[in-house]
This record gives C-alpha cells, structure tokens and sequence, in this order.
DNA sequence: TGCCGGGATTGATCCAGATCAACGGCCCTG
DNA sequence: CAGGGCCGTTGATCTGGATCAATCCCGGCA
C-alpha cells in the first residue's frame, strides 16, 4: 500500500478502496502539460513526486505563475468536485508521478463519504489559504523577505538542506520577480552568512535567524498598513 | 420575505426557514470589529448591506487588508463549516447590516442539504478565486490597472457610475499601493478622459476604454512571464 | 576531449511607486 | 462662526527592483 496523500487517507477504508481500483497512475517529463485551464475537470489528480506549477492566461493576457504544487498536494480538487473547467494550467517543473481518479467516482465517493468530504474541503481551505499567504507577501514583504520566506517553506523541518528541483524562473514568477532578483536575493542572503548555495542544493545553516529576517519590519510599509 | 444571498437561496425551503428562525439581525456602524482573527468561528455572518474590509495579521507583524466583502457575500464560511478559528479580522469599512446564523445549526443544515452544501463549496470556491485574481493583478498589472480593474469591478453592470463608501486608504490597502499612489493613478485616469471624480462617486463614461487600459500590455513584465 | 545551448549570474541603468512633507477641503463640535 | 481633526490631494525626493546586456557555468553530445 502506497501513501496517497491526505485526501485519500481520510476515505473509509471501502471508499478508498473502491477508489484505487479506478486509480490510474501516471508518470510525466518535467515540461509536460498535466491539465489545461478551461478544460473540463474529468479527473482528480494526486501529486505523488514531482512539482507541478500552476498558472493562469487570462484573454489575450500572458500567463502567470499563481502557485507550485507539490508531492501530496490533489490539483484542482474544486474544479474535480463541483464539476467546473480547470482554472489553471499546470506544467510539471520537474519529473512527476501521479494519481488519476475519475472525477465522477471521486464526486460520488464524496457525496457517500461525510469524511472524505470533509477532508477535500480542508484540502480547499488549505490552498486559499495559501492564496491568501501568498497576497500578504507580496503585499508586506520585499524581494529578499519574499526568498527567505520560500526556503523556510521549502525547508523539511529538523533538517538544514533544501534539494530545488524547479528552474529559478519559476520560482521567480511564483514569488512575484524576476529571475535577476531572485538571484541577487539569494546571494545577497549567502553574503550575510545565513544561506549557503550549492547549485540547486540550498544550506540553511540558523533557521530561525532567516525566519527572523523573513518578517516584515514593524514600521511597516504603508501599502500594508492597518486600516 | 427579504434577500439573503446566494448562499441561503440554494437551501431547500425546509432548510432555509429552519435557519432563518434562528437567525439574527445586526448592525454595525463603520469602524466596528465583525469577526476577530484567531476567534472561534461560532456563526455565520452574512452580508445584506455595507462593506467588510478582512485582514489578517501575522505574529508580532502589521495587519494586511486581504479582502473586501460586499451585499451578499458570506464572511468566514470556511471558518463556520469546517469549525475552525476565523483566519481574519473583519471591519465594517461602511455601516453594515448582517445576519448572523449559528455555526451548529449551519453545519447541520449544510450536511442535510445538498444543494446547500454546494452552495456553500461554490461560495468557498468564488472566494479563492477572488484571491488568484488579486495574485495575478499583484504580479502583473501596475498600479494604474488595478485601480482602474478594482472601478470595473465595482461598477454595476448597464451603468456608468459607481458609489464608493470605502475610505481611500482601505482602497488601496486592498489594491496593495499607498494612498498617495491610488489618488496618482485615479486622477492620471481621469486626465485621460477616462473617469470623472466627484468626491466619492465616479463616473466611468466608456466602461470598454477602462477595460482596455486595465490589460497587461502583451510584452508583460519578466516579473509574470510564462514559463 | 572539445563544442554547444540553455539556464544562472553579474553589471549598468532606469523608472514606478514608496516615502516624507505640506496643504486644502469637509464635517463636526463648541 | 471659528477652531480642529481627518481625509484626500499634491509636490519633491529616494530607492527597490525591472530592464537591458553581457558573460559564465554546467551538462549533454559528437
């Protein structure tokens, strides 16, 4: 038995079951398109390995980098339960494997299911909430606070090295900068001592003196202020 | 019988009026707190009239206006369904008038009532799509296009005039500029002929001209290239 | 081993918008 | 009617980060 992510692990055993058996597993190259934004959500997609990032086109607008998913994560778990297009694009930025269920059998496994329900709407809540994480920082924090903040993220807890699979563009366009930005972020925080930098291998040798650099200064920007 | 939203009108007339028998009525005047971050999400606030400024704030950091509810929205249905503390702070930006629904008795009515559980999961679903749109205006348009977007947004459809009982400063703590720059940006506009300012009303003559100027340029800025 | 191509870095310059500061109008109150 | 606080506007200046333009580095491949 495979770990499946916390959605799955919520199902009672029979719905979960009754859910791998239509489980279809797929395995796509770092470029690869995973869903289309606009399309219909026919299936419900479990990130098992890789990153995946999202992104919108709005008309004839260029499209945005709004999110990176990674291992554990379910895309698009709303437009799979309301039965709504897709309102994303999502590319693998590294080599992904994947869970796909039929949205339908996913939608009726829910309805039966009080549990795991409850579970794909915690799911929802997590990732607006993200959103809403995301807004504050772009909002209260600069370049630099805005990378610091990434790495702690990325961070595995009790350890004090990040791998970086994705390219820095993305990263970049997820963090609201461009590449030359983040770069310089990134070295002007090895240049205090607080990261070391080897390759796409980060060293964070004081997490909490990098959290502590993460936060916004009191005196804080007006563009932010308490209303 | 008065309107009460979206949301209440998608529950079965059973539902509904078992609700609205325990439903109060409130009114706050401008200025006053309607749900407090970190608080126990012990009702459903509905919106009937005025205007809600959300905000979070982090720990020991400024508070950030992240949302703006307006007439009809639900605060905090996340919060009440999922029975977790509220995520933000909400402030009447304008006097309100409220509903207020116990967080029990929705949740129960919500897990009896499919339509209205979809309605409630449709709500949570148009607010996380409220805060991509604000990534994607963060990362991609300057400050001129997301005030000219945020008139758009608010003026009423077959209409060219909209009433903004907001102060400024709320405005552009939600559009992430300061003051000074929404005031620069909404009087630029006007120079050009495409608004006219008249205290805290604004007349938009030719709704498909702010459309237009509100559109990332095509050669967008690295900051959102697609990747 | 040497060549090639794409991503990452570095440098120089420019500009949107933040900041700081002063001012004007409006409402409220004494 | 005068005074005062608040909100919005305007002006002057400064700066973070975008932009433009070279390299540089590293892995794949002949």
């Amino acid at each position: 038995m495979i770990a499946t992510g916390p959605l799955l692990a919520a199902a009672s055993p029979e719905a979960r079951a009754a859910l791998m058996a239509q489980t279809t597993m797929l395995a796509v190259p770092r470029g690869g398109i995973i869903l289309r934004q606009d399309t219909p959500a026919d299936r419900l997609l479990i990130l098992l390995q890789g990153s995946v990032g999202l992104s919108t086109a709005e008309q004839e607008g260029a499209a945005t980098l709004v999110e990176i998913a990674a291992a554990g994560d379910a895309l698009s778990i709303v437009a799979a339960l309301l039965n709504m297009p897709h309102a994303v694009t999502g590319t693998a930025l590294a080599p992904c494997r994947l869970l796909a269920i039929p949205a339908i059998a996913f939608r009726l496994a829910a309805a039966e299911d009080a549990g795991l329900m409850r579970a794909a709407m915690e799911q929802m809540a997590r990732q607006a909430r993200l959103l809403m994480d995301q807004v504050v920082n772009l909002k209260t924090r600069d370049a630099t606070q805005r990378a610091a903040r990434f790495l702690l993220h990325r961070l595995p807890a009790q350890c004090s090295t990040v791998d970086i699979p994705e390219p820095r563009v993305a990263i970049a366009a997820w963090l609201g900068m461009t590449p030359e930005s983040l770069s310089r972020a990134l070295h002007g925080l090895e240049a205090t001592g607080l990261l070391r930098l080897k390759g796409r291998r980060v060293d964070v040798p004081d997490r909490a003196a990098l959290h502590r650099v993460s936060l916004p200064r009191p005196g804080a920007s007006q563009a932010a202020r308490r209303v």
